[in-house]
DNA sequence: TGACATTCGTTCGCTACCTATCAATTATCG
DNA sequence: CGATAATTGATAGGTAGCGAACGAATGTCA
């Protein structure tokens, strides 16, 4: 690597955003590739994962656990509601929010889909552990200092 | 940290995967609230930008320069002609590429605009740079490995 | 030369993100 | 209690990504 010599810092930094958008890119195509005989996206997926492993939850819950806004966790259940995946029924206690629960068309398609962790494997099972701890690092305390940023502006 | 000490392979590849989503996600965050002032998105933006560095360029050149499909590129570019940023013309050459280049209004614009580095500065700049580059090696390689597994598939 | 294949850009339909705004509901506090 | 604030979910409109399919233009090769 001749070009490693006079590489900056700053190549070094955009290196990383640029390898975590490809990364990210990577990592959903091949999720969706995987999903596409299955009619169903990669969020799509998470939420059914979600209420398959700890049951039914409010609409609100399940946002702040998959990180997602309330308008694109809206579209997303209105997409499974329409495939009947899910249901959504209103909240007994508190009248605004709403409750997702696997329909059994949803339960049984869950036990079709295929396992997906081979695709953790494939992209880092081979790397040492020891740098993949550091990569984590790295990028946990890059998105922290940028969601600070976006906090201040 | 007590919990590292339980820590399986898998929880910290799955962490590796989800911290490159969420960095992905705060940087684009970051740079499109800069830009949502001029109106112009953060691809938007990347178009703009290597057309001033680079000068004009053919659609094909720019798409995998930008890494974007031609679909992905087509609808910016429409984008960017609607807001008489960028001009399009037939290639002399080859009749089916469109060549691009910044109209005047586009190069005013971005004239304006400010400089984005402190987005990479803020989110890498206190890291160590060994650090960065097993982060960077290790996305290189599971990006890597991702696209191997979506062309066999 | 002519048939066939490839490339380029567009369009369609989809997923998945966002902000801003609204109605309905619930919480808070004077 | 009642006015105001906060929360929840839906909707509208925008950006950015994808695959599939199409027409026009170009390449290839028998």
């Amino acid at each position: 690597m001749t070009e490693s010599d006079t590489m900056t810092g700053a190549d070094e930094v955009a290196a990383v955003g640029a390898w975590a958008k490809r990364c990210y890119m990577a990592g959903r195509a091949v999720m969706d590739a995987t999903l596409r005989p299955f009619d169903l996206g990669s969020t799509q997926w998470y939420v059914l994962w979600h209420l398959a492993q700890s049951g039914p939850a409010v609409q609100r819950d399940l946002g702040r656990k998959l990180e997602l806004e309330r308008a694109t966790l809206s579209g997303i259940v209105a997409t499974l509601v329409r495939k009947d995946l899910v249901a959504q029924s209103p909240d007994g206690a508190d009248q605004r929010q709403r409750r997702l629960s696997l329909t059994p068309a949803g339960q049984a398609l869950w036990q079709e889909l295929p396992d997906l962790t081979f695709i953790h494997d494939a992209a880092f099972g081979g790397a040492d552990p020891a740098d993949l701890a550091t990569a984590a690092r790295v990028l946990r305390t890059g998105t922290e200092n940028l969601q600070t940023l976006l906090k201040k502006d």
